[in-house]
DNA sequence: AATTTGGGTTAAATCGATTTAGGTAGTTTA
DNA sequence: TAAACTACCTAAATCGATTTAACCCAAATT
């Protein structure tokens, strides 16, 4: 491997100090009175010798390492898939280059993960944790260290965060159910059930469900484990089947669900919104042009990457985390299809 | 924010040289003989310091960074998304770390990447090149800089690569289509053209038709520029439509193309498979519950990861890129689902 | 002539680790 | 008793940059 060219290389074969080849790099020649013929001698030099910074070095002196870190349960969901993108593409227009990483719901795997990328001396983390408790974040507000909270949330929370109105969004998809004539409902939900969004969405749900004097039976609040999703609801929803127990319509807390839901029930032939209506939360494009296409609540994940990133950079550029951390809540909308219109 | 403690301050405080804390540390501490005792204070003292290593200070005197960077067009795709998460996983089993960036197809981008990524000393790149040519990596090749190209390849390729049976799986859609009766067909393609998968799948679907003495009119060889798809898949429909000119079936190459065509078709009233037939390159979940379900040939995205994270690692470890490098072309299968079957 | 001024430049510390060629002191050997 | 050996440990260089306090010299001021 050609030995890179350093900045002591540029500053040997022209006879002046590293110190001056520096400060002609970074724009800091003019400051330092450095005469406008040395640094024309030193950037024809580097352009010679096709001198690139060590980066790295750099970042180690500095201090900044201009990568930021980005975790999710799973970056091949498609709403992580998205939300990844955006953020990759604000944070290379900032200069910043990203980490990813999928916990599968791992809490420790998280905060292993979180250990890391800090011992890498990230500049910052936007995370979508798993984890039950503010208590970890919080130490990280307290130590200052730059983060970001997106999607779910905590209580007691002092970190900077993102999310979306989930309990409004599951009020607008029991809202429209109700108003289609539907009776009897389902929620498939997700567990670890201490995820905020999962809870407020079934939290939305029952009570506006409530309101209209309607309960959900034990039988019908379906929780799935985050790596067992679509074997689990094949499942339970043959069994409900079997049984002639299958609700009027059912609500699916995020796309895998929804999607899983979909498939089980096409297996089983059962007619979508005929025999059992679907709505879910999160809508992807796919849901447009499934069979029957879906309703679902629309999460707005440019503007969740806008906003996180936004504030991620105002805490790395304000040197700490300081008190008063940002907490931003998006609204959501709801968009009818097929699967969930009464015949 | 609280100062970390370093080395220096656990050797301080036990009176002894940071050398023999980072011995301790790196496990090296009896080979070179330091005494039971001694390796207990440090260790105890690390404890109780809570010491955690700098590793970027480390990876800077070691020049290892245990990162490595992957490069495709569109992280959110699915196809990468998917490769994106396997490789993450084994990644992280072996210790490393992955920066994934997004090139929208913009080969000065991905130069861009590459560069910053080299810069901040990646150990090594994955990439699925927008470039034309193999120019750029044999280059890196012949500086020894540890990469794998994926997904597309190129002619006189020096570098490591792992890339599926394009021809192949165009042609078992090409044998299929005719099978079924079909007898005039377009092909929806990507541009820019030169991409080697594109070409590929195209060549091997035409090859195919050819020997059966089916041409493609160039009205039918329909090719997109990737930022804007879904409007210009739109117009060409439209227009096709208007016109009456709507071939038979239509073989779509990559899955948001397939996605787009569904789309677009489905809008203009156009019944799927008895209008118009549809089969794509690159199966994603979703085509399974599409209306109509859509035929696919399928990539085994989880070997793609496999084999081009193995193919990294044997480089890095070895120190350099040598001479030989593995080019693995995996098999591809064809899912037969409503969209293709002719009524 | 002594002092100040300032333009142009550099030496050296620094970031936090790793690595290697020694050093020291005590014990054994010749 | 001197040399050799052993067991333990350390000094200092190093990675490639940035940063700061000083330095030198010539010109201007007093």
């Amino acid at each position: 491997m050609a030995k890179r060219v350093s900045i002591s290389d540029i500053a040997e074969s022209l006879g002046v100090s590293k110190a001056l080849v520096s400060l002609v790099i970074n724009d800091k020649a003019d400051a330092h009175g450095i005469s406008a013929e040395t640094q024309k001698r030193v950037r024809d030099k580097i352009r010679e010798l096709n001198y690139q910074p060590d980066l790295f070095a750099r970042s180690f002196r500095v201090g900044k390492t201009n990568t930021i870190g980005l975790i999710v349960s799973d970056i091949s969901n498609r709403f992580y898939a998205r939300i990844a993108r955006d953020i990759e593409d604000h944070a290379w227009n900032n200069g910043y280059t990203v980490i990813i990483c999928s916990t599968d719901e791992n809490v420790e795997k998280e905060m292993k993960q979180i250990k890391l990328l800090r011992d890498r001396k990230i500049d910052g983390l936007i995370i979508s944790s798993s984890q039950d408790n503010s208590d970890y974040f919080n130490k990280l507000s307290e130590a200052g260290f730059p983060h970001v909270l997106i999607d779910r949330r905590f209580d007691d929370m002092q970190s900077a965060n993102v999310s979306v109105d989930n309990y409004g969004g599951a009020r607008l998809a029991a809202e429209h159910l109700l108003k289609q004539g539907f009776s009897s409902f389902a929620v498939v939900a997700l567990s670890p059930d201490h995820i905020s969004t999962i809870r407020e969405r079934i939290k939305g749900f029952t009570d506006t469900l409530g309101k209209a004097n309607v309960q959900i039976p034990p039988c019908w609040l379906i929780s799935l484990p985050f790596d067992r999703i679509d074997k689990e609801l094949d499942n339970r929803l043959q069994s409900l089947h079997r049984q002639g127990q299958l609700p009027e319509a059912i609500f699916t807390l995020n796309n895998n669900l929804t999607s899983s839901c979909l498939k089980h029930l096409t297996k089983l032939s059962v007619n979508i919104p005929e025999d059992v209506a679907v709505i879910g939360f999160d809508d992807i494009m796919y849901f447009e042009h499934t069979h029957p296409s879906v309703s679902a609540i629309g999460q707005p994940t440019d503007r969740i990457s806008e906003e996180a990133f936004k504030l991620l950079l105002q805490q790395i550029n304000n040197g700490k985390a300081d008190g008063r951390q940002r907490s931003v809540v998006l609204p959501v909308d709801i968009i009818i299809r097929e699967s969930s219109i009464k015949h």
